[in-house]
DNA sequence: TTCTTGGTGCAACATTGTTGCATTTGATAC
DNA sequence: GTATCAAATGCAACAATGTTGCACCAAGAA
């Protein structure tokens, strides 16, 4: 599905600023930070469209925000189902955990979820693999 | 337990701003805002100690650091088993919700978990009641 | 083509956390 | 108690990330 289609799909108008956070997102693959969103969409990037177009396609629903720690957010196209997220403490890498599926949670009376975040912290399989023990602090 | 003896517990020297925090801590009862804390701090506050102590005693084991979104930290003294954390988008509360406890999760080959974190975000029970719906947008 | 709503770009600002370095303090040994 | 020394503190400067106000522009509908 291409940016356009995306959009439209969201009930949202076509713009510049938007198509081109999508068409990054849909080139990195992977969940990114704001700085590597604005690497892949070139010049001619302003930072307060970047904040108030992703606010909106959050809003929407098209994109997933996903919170790992104050100074590391990442941002990806909701585009499959809601899963938990792994993020190695030593290379910084963040994995889609795409089998472990957060909730439902049984809440008190009253409480409504509207989202929910499941956030692993560890090493990763490469980086409990390669590194001596002593290093990792 | 007072903040001298959660201190030598943990292997850390006593200093006054560690024990401030953690008194700040024990008087607050919910997680709580570096503002929020160092409002109980009263004077001689100074923001650089702050950080480091909070890092020391998260490191330590101490104290609980929670993202809640970024803009959105809380800090909490470590002194339940770990839960999950409910976030009313709508008054900005934190609660804990200490009958839900995260994973275990289970991992691919090779990844290993230090810290998980469950997040829910939503309505309170509080504003859920008495919010008339149209105003929740 | 015109109109209107909402998106954009820019400047200024806000919040939260970090770094370097000189000074003070807590814990231990004497 | 006093000396010692590593570690904690205080201050200034800085950094990263997100926000606000406002003038201008552009997408989509009439
Ligand atoms: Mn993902
Ligand atoms: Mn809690
Ligand atoms: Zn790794
Ligand atoms: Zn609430």
């Amino acid at each position: 599905m291409n940016a356009a289609e995306l959009l439209s799909h969201h009930h949202l108008k076509k713009s510049s600023a938007r198509i081109s956070i999508i068409r990054a997102l849909q080139e990195l693959e992977t969940p990114a930070s704001e700085p590597e969103i604005s690497n892949k969409m070139g010049i001619h990037y302003d930072r307060t469209t970047f904040y108030r177009s992703i606010q909106t396609m959050v809003e929407a629903g098209l994109i997933r925000k996903i919170v790992v720690d104050k100074l590391v957010v990442r941002y990806a196209l909701r585009d499959k189902p809601d899963h938990a997220h792994f993020y190695c403490d030593n290379c910084q890498q963040l994995t889609c955990l795409e089998d472990i599926h957060p909730g439902p949670y049984r809440l008190p009376a009253g409480f409504q979820t509207r989202e929910s975040d499941v956030i692993i912290r560890g090493l990763c399989n490469s980086c409990s693999n390669h590194l001596p023990i002593e290093t990792i602090h």
